[in-house]
DNA sequence: CTCATATTCAAGTAGATGATTGAATACTGA
DNA sequence: TCAGTATTCAATCATCTACTTGAATATGAG
């Protein structure tokens, strides 16, 4: 009790939470996974790996009891293991926004120049909601918004934006939000309304964070 | 924009953040520095380490923007960059909680069997604090309540309990807290009051996390 | 039963990590 | 200025990690 190595394997195994999630394509897989289940092969796609080392990346997050499967005929999707997993991805970024200073720089040459985009933050957007004087969509892939959105938003993929232009008001503003705050989708959509001459701005983070706020949403 | 190789510098830049934290030792050198500053020499002989190995730790802390450094003559000092890091570090303990099932097993090997201790919850003890019938001791070593402590408590460092008994009640309650809830000092006080016929629980987390839930502290 | 598909496993490799050792640097006090 | 102490640096080595490749396993459709 109290020995030098049990306290380093206690703090090894406390340290291996973090590991885990301290892999880029890890952390990409924890930050989609975060929108809802999703197949071997679908998450490959998402983090541009091979299936087999997207399978071995997940075999990591499994050991480490971060997310959980289940199997669909053939296919097996993986899931975070709680809310508390997504949480805590939120928090690392957070610390990661405060105190890397070259990460915006590293944010601008992925997602573009960002300052010239409107944003609202979580609690504007609650007030204007509230009001009734926004339209709010949700332009993350269709699965994502079925599996859970905020409440009272509507499915508008990214993708079939164009077409879906008649239904948008061009009195009342309207809010665009995806997976979080380094997702293109929202960027794009705000961007191409603009173009077309109707006000949008952007929900500075994305559904993961709204839900983990406990703020109102919906799922099906 | 929005390609592949940016988007990996990005997550391996956020993921960085995690990574450094997924290693034992530094994850043992936080925990220390959460309760404050503190020179190379002595975070190496709390983490059992040397003081070589040590520094490069603290490198790494420091290139990943999680610490600060102090010179003060020949010796330097590294403390947490921001709260945000102490709560990061939290976060991350409250998940392998919740994930690792074999934690307890760990936690139980170096802190020896913690089921007959009483314990109390923040929540519970500020709510006798308001009622006064409770006396809060700090055990841990006198530099670290110096650098900060819950309002209202009292220093009595665990090495000089023996010599100290005098100064406690036998009527009401004694509360012992520490560095947090992987800490051994507050279970040797309890442990020793008990034998002593006093009435003692511990506060089941530490200074850092009363902190960091924004209750009321006290610093010199 | 056989074939196609999704996933996992196993082996191999380049590169990163953590610890050790001994030397170099930076500051203090005499 | 010089000796003493705290810290960092540099080189080394065993081990681990991430990715690749190709094969093995498991399920469902026909």
């Amino acid at each position: 009790m109290g020995s030098r190595d049990a306290k380093n394997e206690l703090f090894d195994a406390l340290a291996s939470v973090a590991k885990v999630l301290g892999n880029g394509r890890r952390a990409e897989i924890v930050d989609v996974l975060a929108q809802g289940e999703r197949s071997v092969e679908e998450l490959s796609s998402e983090i541009g790996q091979t299936v087999a080392n997207t399978s071995q990346h997940l075999q990591h997050l499994l050991r480490a009891g971060l997310v959980d499967t289940r199997r669909d005929g053939t296919r097996i999707y993986y899931s975070l293991s709680s809310p508390s997993v997504s949480h805590l991805w939120g928090t690392i970024r957070q610390v990661a926004e405060e105190h890397i200073e070259h990460l915006e720089e590293l944010a601008t040459s992925y997602l573009g120049d960002r300052s010239t985009l409107t944003t609202m933050t979580r609690s504007e957007l609650t007030d204007r909601l509230d009001a009734g004087d926004v339209m709010v969509i949700d332009v993350r892939p269709e699965v994502e918004f079925r599996a859970g959105h905020i409440a009272g938003a509507t499915s508008i993929p990214v993708k079939e934006l164009e077409e879906r232009l008649d239904g948008l008001p061009d009195s009342r503003l309207v809010v665009a939000y995806c997976r979080g705050p380094y997702c293109v989708y929202a960027d794009d959509a705000v961007r191409a309304l603009g173009q077309r001459g109707i006000q949008a701005a952007r929900l500075e983070e994305g559904y993961p964070e709204w839900q983990d706020a406990g703020l109102p949403v919906q799922t099906n």
